[in-house]
DNA sequence: GCCGTTTTCGGCCCGACTGTTTTCAGTCG
């Protein structure tokens, strides 16, 4: 997977050919540095079955830089204006206040090149001296400096979600405020979240950003003015408050909630309509003629509603001008949840505590799957503790207490492809998920192969978590999907869009590529835990952000035919 | 360097905030 690598050398040919003041071109690399950061698809894989100049912003000239990134690992033309500015961009641009502009000047002026110069500089008094800086300015990079140094992970989304919550929740105590609501990339239910934006209806726009302030874990404000504020959270991520007025709602929820690209097309169809769209609204001339919702605006460009999950210039404005977006899969349609560990194996929570936070949920069925098997993961179950499990599920289901309980077990997928259970014991199953545990690590040939054969037997009706990456811990296995999800589709077996927060597997692009194929999914939680059950919306974001449609996620269909389904 | 429901040439998103300034350039999202 090289697509990192990709994005950050035309990142840096965007910030060289910037501080060289060529115009136009930074625009044109740092767009298609984006595109292929978005892209999903292993680029190595994209550049032998596809186009590279299909990718948007991706053109003939980029295609080769790209091409020559993946044989090579490097691109001339980035390695000669390297040579050229020999100053390191990454860690100087990492400073908060200091763009190419400044970091040019200080190059010329001071030969600062890196952090540790900038750092000399700075504490020296250098800086102050420069026209244009002062004392102020010279502070501002040393503090940059040290954030820089701290700067924050990513997060994940169950926790940029729970500090969004927290500081709506507190906000949202002022009565001034009228709406309130977390967008940007929590919006947009993306796997991992940066900072955390947030936008906010109030007639008193100066108490707002004052409270905002005043929020009890700030560790820095970075700016406040009358509308805006942004601060970073001690502990935490950087907070961008953004305050507006009931009739530029909509237009604001739609620009902070981006994605970038996905604005900047909107802007270019309003612009072709000789109108200019901002986050207050549409306006022709000076009279705003939308802007008080999202489907208003939509609407007035001639574009269906687009639901945050699709606004990733992937496609969707297309569909939606010729009304062919997905009918997207909602939360509330989901009826049951097929994959949940108790106590039996490696979970905390009881088997009947599952099934009553499952029937508070309303689900009509729920799917019981501890970990079955002889490796020593997870407290794996045996035949016997199968059977007294069995034995209890029976009683609940003959108690007809609203709910059903499917029978079911997670059973990892061996090293050769059989499945890591007896075929007497697979038997009295209703369902298998099969999950990869273990041999992570193999060539792509072989693991291919191992899933493959895996999928054949007839119990096997889930393919739980596919990549087995852990977000910030454990890369995907390396597979060859589309070979993967042909088999799944031949064999009518359904993938699992796991919604627990660190795996979100499928992720997006995979579950999107899988849909091509006609694939079937299971939206399930994983859950060890009673609460666990609650995280089904972030795998339903992610089916989402997939484009999948209810009628292909079985655990949205009714009682009886799920249970046709399992067989 | 990219792109096209005006265009294969001639455009290229838009506004808030800050510091150091007396009107704005740079940065950020």
């Amino acid at each position: 997977m090289k697509n990192q690598l990709v994005a950050k050398i035309l990142y840096e040919i965007a910030d060289l050919l910037e501080i060289k003041e060529v115009e136009f071109k930074p625009r044109a690399y740092k767009r298609a540095a984006m595109a292929v950061e978005a892209l999903g698809d292993d680029i190595e894989d994209y550049a032998k079955y596809k186009n590279l100049d299909d990718i948007p912003g991706v053109g003939e000239s980029i295609a080769k830089k790209i091409k020559e990134i993946i044989d090579t690992g490097k691109c001339l033309e980035h390695e000669r204006l390297k040579k050229e500015i020999p100053i390191d961009f990454e860690a100087l641009l990492s400073v908060e206040g200091l763009g190419p502009k400044t970091v040019k000047l200080l190059y010329k002026k001071l030969l600062i090149r890196n952090l540790s110069d900038l750092e000399k500089a700075a504490s020296a008094g250098k800086i102050a001296e420069l026209e244009g800086f002062g004392e102020k300015s010279q502070q501002d990079i040393l503090d940059g400096i040290t954030l820089a140094k701290s700067k924050g992970e990513r997060m994940l989304l169950d926790e940029a979600t729970a500090f969004a919550d927290d500081i709506t929740g507190k906000l949202k105590e002022l009565s001034h405020i009228t709406q309130i609501e977390a967008v940007g990339s929590l919006r947009r239910m993306k796997e991992t979240v940066g900072d955390i934006d947030i936008i906010a209806v109030t007639r008193n726009a100066k108490a707002v950003a004052e409270a905002a302030r005043q929020l009890d874990n700030v560790q820095k404000v970075y700016s406040a003015g009358p509308t805006k504020i942004m601060l970073k959270l001690r502990d935490g991520p950087d907070v961008d408050i953004r305050i507006f007025g009931e009739k530029s709602y909509g237009a604001a929820l739609l620009y902070f909630t981006g994605s970038k690209q996905h604005n900047i097309s909107l802007r270019e169809i309003a612009i072709r309509k000789k109108w200019k769209l901002n986050e207050y609204g549409i306006f022709s001339g000076k009279k705003q003629i939308a802007g008080k919702s999202e489907q208003e605006v939509y609407r007035k460009l001639g574009l269906d509603y687009m639901a945050p999950e699709l606004r990733e210039d992937r496609g969707e404005i297309e569909a939606a001008r010729t009304g062919n977006l997905p009918r997207l899969v909602e939360q509330d349609e989901i009826k049951g949840d097929l994959h949940v560990h108790t106590t039996a194996s490696d979970g905390v929570s009881s088997l009947q505590e599952m099934v009553d936070a499952a029937k508070q949920l309303g689900y009509a069925y729920i799917g019981i799957s501890d970990h079955y098997g002889s490796l020593a993961i997870a407290n794996s179950m045996d035949s016997k503790r199968l059977a007294i499990q069995h034995e209890a599920i029976d009683k609940i289901n003959r108690q007809s207490t609203g709910i059903h309980i499917f029978k079911g077990a997670e059973v990892n997928i061996n090293k050769n492809g059989t499945l890591d259970i007896e075929p007497e014991v697979l038997k009295k199953l209703d369902y298998a998920i099969i999950s990869i545990h273990s041999s992570f690590r193999l060539s792509q040939a072989e693991q291919t192969k191992r899933v493959i054969r895996a999928l054949n037997h007839d119990k096997a009706r889930i393919l739980g978590h596919l990549s087995a990456r852990l977000l910030f811990k454990r890369e995907p296995v390396e597979l060859d999907y589309e070979a993967v999800f042909k088999a799944a589709k031949a064999g009518n077996v359904a993938l699992e869009i796991n919604s627990f927060p660190n795996r979100l597997d499928l992720n997006d692009s995979h579950a999107k590529a899988a849909k091509g194929h006609g694939c079937s999914f299971a939206i399930d939680t994983d859950s060890h835990n009673a609460e666990h059950l609650r995280l089904m919306r972030f795998g339903v974001g992610t089916a989402r952000r997939g484009w999948i449609e209810t009628s292909s996620v079985i655990n949205t269909w009714p009682l009886k035919k799920v249970a046709d389904f399992l067989g």
